[in-house]
DNA sequence: TGTTAGCACTCGTTTTAAAAGAGTGCTAAC
DNA sequence: GTTAGCACTCTTTTAAAACGAGTGCTAACA
């Protein structure tokens, strides 16, 4: 059996109807959707055999169909018409253009959510090389002193370390000048266990002081920590029966948005291929106890190699063409506004 | 009418049941728990009479009585037997001193709600006495000074700053000696519009460069800013009927500790009393959408005068002996370990 | 050979009625 | 002041029936 141009048109038509109803779809209701002109009883054969090739399923035996994953995976593929949507209201969020990225990000992570009525998260933009551009030490008091690490694309890091014995200024004008010139520019890869050993025997007596801000910068440079996550709209599960009926389900995704844990596993992963929007459908992403869900996401780019990813979660009915075409322009948008005036 | 011991007992043992099953209670039930040695009929007679007073209330006739907001009150006022409790596994992540303050609090919060099954917060702990210790000014590059303020309690904030023509090492020296010897040891209220001008004068063609500095400065200064929350167990909201029945309210009540705004308002206004732990009882906190809700806080303080608050969220029947005992222990938890190894 | 009308059958949902049960308030007696 | 008893109220539970959406199959049709 094969999926012939018939079939397609049908399944796309169960397929539509149940994304807005949510209900299993009958024959009778296909046979007056479509403009086929074919009776119900014809209908039903072909949906017996749809079901027969996995890409429907019937909840009970006198129930409608409903898609399977693979019938989604298929929608999606070949016949999902995603329409560039105006985000005005988003547009506009970005326009006022907050001096603080967190507030932004914010403001679209929560206009999504009530865009779409899905789950809604998105990350920071980070920079994937991390290179060191400077550090400086300063002196607060005589047991700390602070260290100030800027990466590229100024992303600045601080942490105060304890010293055992004060340390005078001169000393510390000698320390920075040595660190900087011996480390800027430099990626967590390029320093070496030797240099780091250099540095210590040229700071002396200070050596202690070498390691801990070694340490700060190691942390600093580290990619993986600051891989800030918004999110908004995670009570909208309560919105999808499918989702919400089982209460541990739920609460455990709840959670998972709340605490904002395990989110990056959504967003990693996915680097591979170059398309900017994916979608994964119910098993098909790794997240645990997303099985029931389905997720689109889009990576955006800032000026400066800046990347950042943008996710919606939603029941596996979720309305793929608005979440795409949505997804498309907002990465545009912010791709755009950041081009423009910065 | 007034309130006599007997009356006292019947509406302590009324809550108590109450508390536990979440279900109106009966006469013959309280004429059962109690050791009065009552009967039902007497019991109505003073249900009968607590009502009129207020303490309790009957859903629909045929119906036993359950606690009113008054009711409540009273019993925490005056018949709660918190017990300090045992807080062992939160004491373990308290021992293991994550170098990061972070995620020491989101571990306390987790635990924290793992074990009273409520919705949790904890505010970072963070100084009253927002003094200046002091600032330093670094090159970035041609176009970009990083302004690095500490705060007392080496507290630190960064801003870079946009500078039309280059400075150089000479004249940020300068600039840094003035605005140290000026600013350092000042708080908010201290800085004045003359010094500022004066700072100003004193930097000649750099006074743009000022400005953006004393704008970092007021931002990093002023308290309201920084005022972290950290929640977890928002999904418990689901585990009590009479919070998640009306899924609207539910997901208002999800939603505020997903985003984590207007929870302030549950910890500020409290500072008057200082009594360390409060109980707030449906209608008498003000954050709207809580009116089902009670809410139980506490401070703490760590060295060094930080303070910061905690909090739980759960149902108006939430187990009050429990929770205050816990916060009271979590409490002193957090200051002995703090005192003693900081 | 593909299409369709017709019909028996399945199974979840809704409706309806009845019964059960929990609890009260009141009265009258102890 | 306390309590047994009883009628009454209202919700909850249970059971049964009716409904209805939808299917699969057969047989007839073009």
């Amino acid at each position: 059996m094969e999926m012939d141009e018939r079939k397609a048109t049908i399944l796309q038509a169960i397929i539509r109807n149940y994304l807005e109803t949510g209900e299993p779809v009958g024959s009778r209701t296909i046979s007056k959707y479509t403009d086929l002109n074919l009776s119900s009883a014809t209908i039903r054969n072909e949906m017996a055999d749809l079901e027969e090739m996995g890409y429907i399923l019937q909840p009970h035996t006198s129930a409608g169909r409903i898609p399977s994953d693979k019938g989604y995976r298929f929608y999606v593929d070949t016949m999902m018409e995603a329409k560039d949507r105006e985000i005005s209201e988003m547009k506009k969020v970005l326009m006022e253009r907050q001096d603080k990225l967190e507030d932004m990000l914010k403001g679209v992570v929560k206009l999504l959510a009530k865009d779409t009525q899905y789950a809604s998260l998105i990350t920071a933009p980070s920079a994937n090389r991390n290179k060191l551009k400077f550090i400086q030490l300063s002196r607060i008091d005589d047991e700390h002193l602070l260290t100030v690490v800027v990466k590229e694309g100024n992303v600045i890091k601080n942490k105060v370390v304890d010293v055992t014995e004060p340390i005078n200024e001169e000393t510390l004008l000698k320390l920075n000048l040595m660190l900087n010139t011996q480390l800027s520019g430099m990626t967590m890869d390029e320093i070496s266990l030797s240099m780091i050993t250099g540095l210590k025997a040229q700071a002396g007596s200070h050596s202690g002081v070498i390691s801990e801000v070694i340490d700060a910068v190691a942390e600093a440079i580290s990619a993986e920590e600051d891989l800030k996550v918004y999110t908004s709209g995670a009570n909208n599960i309560l919105k999808y029966p499918e989702l919400s009926d089982n209460s541990e389900k739920a609460g455990h995704l709840i959670n998972t948005f709340e605490e904002r844990e395990g989110l990056e596993e959504l967003i990693i992963g996915g680097e591979d291929g170059d398309e900017a929007i994916k979608v994964y459908i119910g098993s098909e992403n790794k997240v645990s106890g997303m099985e029931d869900c389905s997720v689109v996401t889009a990576t955006y780019e800032l000026e400066g190699g800046m990347k950042g990813t943008i996710g919606i979660v939603g029941p596996k009915r979720m309305d793929y063409d608005k979440v795409v075409g949505t997804l498309k322009s907002l990465r545009s948008g912010l791709d755009d506004l950041y081009k423009k005036d910065n």
